[in-house]
DNA sequence: CTGATTGCAAACACTTTGCAGCAGA
DNA sequence: TCTGCTGCAAAGTGTTTGCAATCAG
């Protein structure tokens, strides 16, 4: 039970197109392949696995998510590749690491989609996206004032939920 | 040179006041005790050492410099009670963990201090940190509508600082 | 006195890296 | 064919934890 059998059709083909419902996966991609041909870099199989593993995931995800979704679709990933995939995929704008914690990072799509922001309870651990346009505003105006060429931001509103409030009746916990 | 010779009086006194310009050490001090005291802790010469340690510091800093300010001055401070100490520090409320990279986490003394939230130069490196009470009233509105009690945030603009934008003439660097 | 604290070293968890064989273009 | 890529396992790194001795209150 705990050996899982080894799948042989290793290099199959990664999903089908009536599968991939979440999001356009083409035209992301498009871009992708782009962005490797100008690096000099290959497209394998593994990558579009990747790619297409990370399209499906709403919102947040961890590198780990990816690993057990791609061995659950019946591809043996390793974690080495998930790993390096994630880079050149942020470094194709395509993925944002979005933030750390204490342990891991957490990456977010945003090629095609709005970018959010994330207030975390501190009490149930509950993440709420939002986006807020005049924090984007804010954000340039404080740049501005740097000489500062804003490329992107990682903001974390952390605070109790409405249901951790409830439940955080005593237990202050670790604000920041 | 490697085997730096034991420090014996390691219980000794920890800081003399002369040395103390930089941060008023005892209200911060009498803060902690309270803290402790409240919590069935105890207030130990470690962990004076270590808020006084931290005190020092302006603007943020790593646990590591810790440690190896704390073994400069001659006190063994262990890396166990280093970490254990920033964590009571920062339930007490006088630090505040302010971000994490990859790598580790990065803290900032709050207590009696303005808080601050930080543009960083992908180029350089080079970390700049500012203060905007309009950012505060956008955080408290954002969390308003979503019923979100706000305690503390996490804020950081990833872009490029006027030094930076010269030499990152060709790359672009890993923007988030 | 008694329970909390300390230092040490081992344990942890996530991420990166070296390497030999494999495979895009 | 010529690079770059993959998987594996080992190495790295910041942080946490178990434990016996020690100390604060």
């Amino acid at each position: 039970m705990s050996e899982q059998p080894r799948v042989l059709a290793s290099r199959q083909k990664f999903a089908t197109e009536a599968q991939r419902q979440v999001l356009p996966y083409e035209p992301v991609c498009a871009l992708f392949r782009r962005y490797l041909h100008g690096q000099k870099l290959k497209f394998t199989p593994e990558r579009a696995m990747i790619l297409d593993a990370a399209l499906r995931k709403q919102g947040l995800f961890e590198p780990e998510q990816l690993v057990s979704d791609l061995k659950a679709a019946g591809h043996r990933a390793s974690r080495a590749t998930v790993y390096r995939t994630l880079n050149h995929l942020q470094d194709a704008g395509i993925l944002k690491q979005v933030f750390f914690d204490n342990k891991q990072s957490y990456y977010e799509v945003i090629a095609g989609r709005q970018v959010h922001d994330y207030l975390i309870c501190v009490a149930t651990g509950k993440v709420i996206e939002f986006h807020s346009e005049k924090l984007r505003q804010l954000r340039d105006e404080i740049c501005q004032q740097h000489g500062f060429e804003p490329l992107s931001h990682r903001f974390q509103i952390l605070g109790l939920s409405p249901e951790g409030k409830k439940q955080a009746g005593q237990r202050p916990g670790r604000a920041s």
